[in-house]
DNA sequence: GCTTACATACCTACTGGTCGGTATCTTGTT
DNA sequence: AACAAGATACCGACCAGTAGGTATGTAAGC
């Protein structure tokens, strides 16, 4: 138990923070309910329009500290030093989906992806923010993918920032399946065809005499 | 001006059904006020609850009788005919975001995948509906690459159904990015990309002395 | 003693939904 | 052909519930 006043109010800004997170993710921004989110917490009202001074600058405060993090650690992070992005991707891809089939989080969809789709049409702040992370994965991508082709681990003839642009959609797009069927077997299949195209990525494999070397 | 009670009746019906489209369209199911969708239909909220018993059973006629439709229009029937699905998809796909940019739809996403991420968690009658239009939709895709393959317009070495169903969480993708960015530009790299990805369908011009005449 | 960190009661706006009433069309009878 | 009678289609005031947000009060640390 904190002692000091400062740190006893940042761990009740951070319990609001946790279970706004929570509840957005299940019920959305709009649906989700300052009343529900501070009994969760465990605070009152008073305590949130203390901490935050709108539900919107809520949001956004998820968005930075809770969503971001996550994306970061997720998807960015594994990324950030291979030169074979081809097989982290492939790594990544299988364990994540495996992880959120096995949590019940597949029926949830994606908590970034959520929030963009519901948000981003109606709120500029929302918007801007969610944009931004989805660039800066592309980005990182892109990054990854030119550094594979440097280091032969990936087909030198492909366009590094539409291949990222497509892998995000991509995640997109299974995350999606999984949420709208609330089946696995929906998930897993969208997940092994996209598996089958990140395998095509990777140079190919002579099958006549080369003509380079 | 329809004469008879039953046609005027009918006319009423459908003027709610496409104000309530359209905005469930923009602001979602839960966001949509019964209350704007009358006034847009320019009938009373009686009239709304005369010929559905309750805002749910709207939703659902809304998909059966609107979205359903749609989604045949635009993406199953241009499948229905040709042995080569390839070129179709990447005429559709490429007419379709060309046409929502343009009509500034692209900010607000694909109608069938925005209800299906907000309320397949929800609420199974909406999740049957959804999912069933997307699984017939991977079914003519499946269908539709088959008679490819047969006909020489499409590699036989690839799975049809994993591939349909990567097509199909392509389109999610692809106005996904549309929506949660709000650029064009993005949208469009996006579609560029999966263009990409779609030629690779094709059977392989043979680059080397080839194998199997 | 003054500020920070909450607590509680309350406010207005709006939601989906109800209900008694009415006007108009349809139908059976004469 | 005229009319009675019932059904259909619609109107709009109203209701309970909940939303986000606020005003006032209090208690404890610096």
């Amino acid at each position: 138990m904190p002692t000091t006043q400062t740190a006893r109010s940042d761990a009740t800004r951070s319990r609001i923070l946790d279970a706004a997170f929570a509840q957005v993710y299940i019920h959305g921004f709009r649906a989700a309910s300052l009343n529900t989110i501070v009994a969760q917490a465990q605070v009152t009202k008073g305590a949130l329009f203390h901490h935050f001074p709108d539900k919107k600058t809520l949001g956004y405060a998820v968005v930075d500290e809770v969503v971001a993090p996550l994306v970061h650690h997720r998807w960015l992070a594994p990324l950030a030093d291979t030169d074979d992005p081809v097989t982290a991707l492939q790594l990544g891809f299988r364990e994540h989906s495996d992880a959120d089939i096995a949590s019940g989080n597949s029926a949830l969809g994606c908590p970034l992806n959520n929030l963009a789709q519901e948000m981003s049409p109606l709120d500029p702040g929302f918007r801007t923010r969610l944009d931004a992370l989805y660039s800066t994965w592309r980005r990182a991508l892109a990054a990854a993918l030119t550094r594979g082709q440097r280091a032969g681990t990936v087909r030198a003839d492909l366009d590094a920032d539409d291949t990222a642009a497509l892998v995000v959609l991509a995640q997109t797009g299974i995350w999606g399946a999984g949420k709208s069927s609330g089946r696995p077997a929906v998930m897993r299949q969208a997940a092994r065809a996209f598996h089958a195209y990140l395998e095509t990525l990777r140079p190919r494999a002579p099958r006549a005499p080369a003509i380079h070397t």
